[in-house]
RNA sequence: GGUGAUGUAGCUCAGUCGGUUAGAGCAUCGGAUUCAUAAUCCGGGGGUCGGCAGUUCAAGUCUGCCCAUCACCA
């Protein structure tokens, strides 16, 4: 009996790029839609663009252009970077539709009048300049904590430090730059505490990874506190119903764009919206996202389903991120690489699917692009192995048997262990392990590859008395291609697809996996895939790097998978001699250096300033150098900082350091003959 | 800082309930082969399973501590 499937990946945000790290989330999602649909599954795969918000209203506004004029431009390129990877959404919408519109506004009022809605006033950061209430993310100050300056409102990065923007200190609007100030203002919450007891049983109904659900009960433990869902005009979004000025929070219609989405597509299609969202609808709906928006996924999304009358989620699958060659995407290294630049490299979308489907595992663990394995996987599996077994059998049956296949095959042992694999292979796509899946298939390209070797049909050919054996053994062998293209099909629809007209044979499905492939004609065998071009990939690395420029104010959270760039470099405002001759800079001998108990990454210094005495100094140089090694070497220190009281005493300056994107921390030395107490200049 | 995850060959990764000498692919080295867009086959070398301690007849696997990396902290 057929299942009926709502699949969904996360709604890219209409404010960037489609990258390399949001496909990982599509082609993870529409292997899996189409391993569903071979088995024939009633599955529909749906998406849209995220549209709303604070940060697509200012960069329309910055564009001199309307946000629907963005939005609309933005969704033609994501649309046309996702066909070129293949990704077969059912239908791609957008969360600006008035679908959108209606479901957000009946869940927010079946909310309210479950008593989960209530309304408290808030003092927010204002830009008096802009007049505008401004997301964490547009604030930017020192951090309260360790005093890092040009720190965003919700976090630091130097330090790590969470905190509500109203503790950073002298902070400036990033959208006009001037000082903000605090302003009350009404904001609807709902009321997500009261829904703990359901969310309790739900996540651990068996719909999350045991990760993520035991990520969940970390959340539980911490209390779950009211969330706000409201923001104030000025805003691109859905006006909350009787309640003139207050908006939608981006967040809150994201992922009714889902719905949305599907209530399109069923509206156009006449297929019962209630059947598939209903409180008793019997289909599945699956999530596909990204572990960083979980707590969205997990919490706010089955309460507001669950308690405004819907169905709730069946599954949610989350996945880690991608690095390239084992670090964080970087604009300045090139490995921000977006889609377009990829297909624009000439680079066959299908080898990535294929590298990605190759690591995907199904679990939450982040996954590498290693560039280099990139090349010899793909190059050693795809063509070295699975084309190279149509490639080297297909010429005999033109150029002896016309171009028909023989008319049985009397020993189908071999093709008997590749029909067996079926089963087991569907149950790794069916848990999402793709690279269990493709580690048996190629397992069985290997054992084909051995046959024809051990059968050597090229000898075969110079013998006329072994026509037959000849004719069988190439078409055992094209019996195994046919298969391996068949367990391939979801991960490479497009080369399956030039299999079938090669093989003139119609769409595989799943269950052709049983039957047997003799006695018709196939089309003349053309190459059907190339290697990969490391040139390919250095160009397209190289058209990824951008110049050293300002990085733009980052853009609010929302239901996009991931952009875990590191910041483009670029140097600080520019300052006069007389700020320089500020620092006191002095050479220090260190006298002494021991670890702190308590502190990860701090060491406790004693340096030895000469005729200006010691100073006791704490330095966050632990994971680079051993105390011991530190002992009686000169550096340099900054020694008219304020004190510092810390945790562990008194920090009497600093000591200066270097330190870039990559690990690694270094102190620095002066050359010799500097002696303890020397001013730098 | 708190919490969680990860660490196995040069690279990318498997390793089930604790049980024989820790595996695969790629890379490398040697041999075979010439059907195949140099693809394929056979064989070899390569490991302190992050470190230390513990439990056990037996630890990559279980426990504790430490180190490193990554993520999350609404």
């Amino acid at each position: 009996m057929p299942r009926q499937i709502l699949v969904t990946s996360a709604l890219p945000y209409a404010n960037g790029s489609i990258h390399l790290g949001h496909l990982v989330e599509y082609i993870q999602t529409d292997i899996w839609v189409r391993f569903q649909k071979m088995r024939g599954h009633d599955c529909r795969y749906m998406c849209a663009d995220d549209t709303h918000g604070t940060a697509i209203m200012l960069r329309a506004e910055k564009e001199n252009i309307t946000p629907e004029t963005l939005i609309g431009r933005v969704w033609d390129e994501h649309t046309r970077d996702f066909a070129g990877f293949h990704i077969g959404f059912d239908h791609y919408y957008t969360t600006h539709s008035e679908e959108n519109r209606k479901h957000a506004s009946n869940i927010y009022l079946a909310l309210r009048a479950a008593g989960l809605i209530e309304v408290k006033t808030i003092a927010q950061m204002y830009d008096p300049v802009k007049n505008l209430f401004l997301p964490d993310r547009f604030i930017k100050g020192e951090c309260p904590k360790c005093g890092a300056a040009d720190q965003y409102g919700d976090n630091c990065e130097a330090c790590g430090a969470t905190y509500s923007p109203t503790e950073l200190k002298n902070p400036v609007s990033a959208v006009s730059g001037a000082t903000p100030v605090h302003k009350d203002s009404e904001h609807y919450f709902f009321k997500l505490g009261d829904c703990e007891a359901f969310l309790r049983d739900w996540t651990t109904s068996g719909a999350l990874q045991t990760e993520a659900a035991n990520k969940m009960q970390e959340w539980f433990a911490q209390g779950l506190a009211n969330w706000d869902i409201s923001r104030d005009a000025p805003y691109f979004g859905f006006e909350i119903p009787d309640a003139p000025g207050k908006y939608f929070y981006v967040w809150l219609d994201a992922p009714i764009g889902y719905m949305a989405s599907f209530d399109r597509y069923a509206a156009d299609r006449g297929l019962d919206f209630d059947a598939w969202w209903g409180p008793d609808s019997k289909t599945e709906l699956v999530h596909f996202i990204g572990k960083d928006i979980l707590y969205f996924h997990a919490l706010f999304w089955p309460a507001m389903l669950k308690f405004s009358g819907h169905r709730v989620p069946t599954a949610v699958h989350a996945h880690g991120f991608l690095t390239v060659n084992g670090q964080k995407m970087s604009k300045s290294r090139g490995t921000f690489i977006t889609a377009r630049s990829y297909l624009d490299a000439r680079l066959n979308p299908e080898w990535l699917r294929y590298y990605f489907a190759a690591k995907l595992n199904g679990s939450m663990e982040d996954i590498d692009l290693n560039l280099d394995d990139f090349v010899a996987r793909v190059n050693a599996d795809l063509v070295g192995k699975f084309i190279n077994i149509a490639s080297r059998t297909a010429g005999f049956i033109h150029k002896q048997f016309d171009g028909k296949l023989a008319e049985g095959v009397a020993n189908i042992e071999l093709i008997g262990a590749f029909q067996a694999a079926a089963d087991s292979i569907a149950a790794h796509y069916e848990a999402r392990d793709y690279a269990r899946a493709l580690r048996e298939i190629m397992a069985l390209a290997d054992r084909a590859n051995q046959y024809v070797a051990d059968e050597k049909p090229w000898e075969l050919a110079k013998q006329p008395e072994a026509v037959y054996r000849l004719h069988e053994v190439c078409t055992v062998a094209l019996n195994c291609f046919r298969l391996l293209a068949l367990y391939l099909k979801p991960v490479l629809p497009g080369l399956a697809g030039q299999v079938e007209t090669f093989l003139d044979v119609a769409p595989l499905t799943w269950d052709d996996a049983q039957t047997l492939f003799i006695r018709q004609r196939i089309n003349p065998y053309t190459h059907l895939m190339t290697r990969i071009d490391p040139k390919a990939v250095d160009a397209m690395i190289e058209a990824n790097k951008t110049t050293l420029e300002a990085a733009p104010p980052a853009p609010t959270r929302h239901a996009e998978a991931q952009t875990h760039a590191a910041q483009p470099a670029a140097t600080a405002e520019t300052i006069g001699i007389d700020d320089f001759a500020k620092v006191d800079l002095r050479i220090a001998r260190i006298a002494n250096a021991e670890h702190v108990e308590g502190a990860d990454k701090l060491l406790r210094l004693t340096l030895d300033l000469g005729p200006l005495g010691t100073r006791q100094v704490f330095a966050g140089i632990k994971s680079a150098y051993a105390p011991e090694a530190l002992v009686g070497r000169l550096t340099v220190m900054v020694a008219n900082l304020a004190p510092r009281k810390m945790k562990f005493g008194m920090s009497e300056g600093m000591v200066l350091a270097a330190s870039g994107e990559a690990p690694g921390l270094f102190i620095l030395s002066p050359d010799s003959g500097a002696q303890p107490g020397m001013k730098v200049k």
